[in-house]
DNA sequence: CGTCATAAG
DNA sequence: CTTATGACG
């Protein structure tokens, strides 16, 4: 089983790009997707609907901004698309297929890096999330959850993280999250757990600014989060980069059926 | 005395498509542009301001709006980048240059395409634009009206004239306005002065719509209108087509000097 | 720097 | 359809 997350900053914009091209040949099975910054109507077309894959979108009410949507090869028994949260529903943060046992989610964090006030949103998120977090683990559910999740968890995960420490993504506060997150609330990083000490090449993200992509000053903050359960299943994981269909790259990972 | 006339529906993207390198070889002496679409510090770079030639920017108030320009090869007597109309004036809508007898005018008449209330702005500037062109008619000097007139003035003037009857560019009361233009006010129509029936070779816009420009269905609404005072001495008139720098193309008119 | 929205033509 | 600005990241 193969699932990919990716922020692919404008589903417009990465279906002019080959990201269709490519999820067709991808061997995905659950795709999960981030910024699709469109409405379902502006996804009409064919292009965005393949045959032979079921999806959902939960856009959000502001026209062209965030928005998640998985692609699944198989039909769901159910899409959840609201964390129960107006703040973040409104805002498509967040979708979940379930099948079977299985939950497959697609989370789109805040960003807090446009300001104060965006930060204070991030953080009331991180404030909320833990608890819809314990209901996941709580179910007892195999729990996939794929995601722009805005933070890079330790020193190995972004390249110049010296000069980032005050910086939204890699603020101690918001690190300290993580280690909760993969501590004391007994989830899984899916990619660190197969490659502790990889660095360069697990950077997920790279800012259009400056010549980041071409310089690799990455970071890693897109992640498949799982739950302790599917640990045994990981096959392997990476981050394709051969070709670019957003500022993201996508995080593919195996996962043993 | 060459002259020309264009509207670059943006400079910053008239100068990206050879606008400058074209400006060096057109062997122009005046060229009037209109719709530059920048304030004068977006055009601080030195491609903006290439040596040899004198230069002013008449720019609106609202950014990205209107705006019109004189490049001269010449040094003016005088800049006069004002009607005395603050309707207008606050648009970037005119730009006169004075050589000795001669007054050179970068014009842009505004636009009623986008609906009744900009239509009713070019009908205010249809109603006080005349006491204008007769104090110029009346100060006996050589006039050379370059701009976007946007009107057409006859059936000769646009492809499909009679599908246009009700829609802004052609519109009865702007077409007897240039009537009155060429009749009572007393100007001349320097291209049509040479080319009375020209109709396909003639037009100077085309909508960036559907295929206009590969199918020439386009308009005449560029114009050098001038006193009668210059029409003996009209060498030649015609449109710049070789090359692209706008939804317009340039409007070249030689005058003996 | 890039994607999208919206205004304007 | 295209040029702009502005929001957001």
């Amino acid at each position: 089983m193969r699932i990919v997350s990716l922020n692919c900053n404008g589903l417009r914009s990465a279906a002019k790009k080959g990201f269709f091209d490519w999820l067709a040949k991808s061997g995905a099975d659950h795709v999960c997707l981030q910024e699709t910054k469109a409405q379902p109507e502006d996804l009409a077309d064919a292009l965005f609907h393949p045959a032979g894959w079921h999806l959902h979108f939960h856009s959000a009410q502001k026209k062209g901004y965030a928005g998640v949507a998985i692609y699944s090869r198989r039909q769901p028994d159910l899409w959840v698309d609201n964390l129960g949260a107006p703040e973040f529903d409104g805002e498509g943060r967040y979708l979940e297929a379930q099948f079977g046992p299985l939950s497959v989610i697609s989370l789109y964090l805040p960003s807090g890096s446009a300001g104060p006030e965006r930060q204070a949103s991030k953080d009331r998120f991180l404030e909320f999330f833990p608890e819809h977090l314990a209901k996941l683990r709580a179910s007892g559910r195999e729990v996939v959850i794929c995601g722009d999740w805005n933070i890079a968890h330790t020193k190995l995960d972004l390249k110049n993280w010296r000069s980032n420490q005050k910086n939204s993504g890699f603020l101690p506060h918001e690190r300290a999250w993580k280690d909760k997150l993969y501590g004391e609330w007994g989830w899984v990083d899916a990619y660190r757990s197969l490659h502790p000490t990889e660095e360069a090449e697990a950077y997920t993200w790279w800012s259009n600014r400056g010549n980041a992509w071409a310089n690799n000053v990455g970071w890693r903050i897109d992640y498949q989060v799982i739950s302790p359960s599917l640990k045994a299943r990981l096959l392997s994981a990476s981050v394709y980069k051969a070709e670019r269909f957003s500022d993201h790259a996508p995080l593919i990972v195996d996962y043993a059926d």
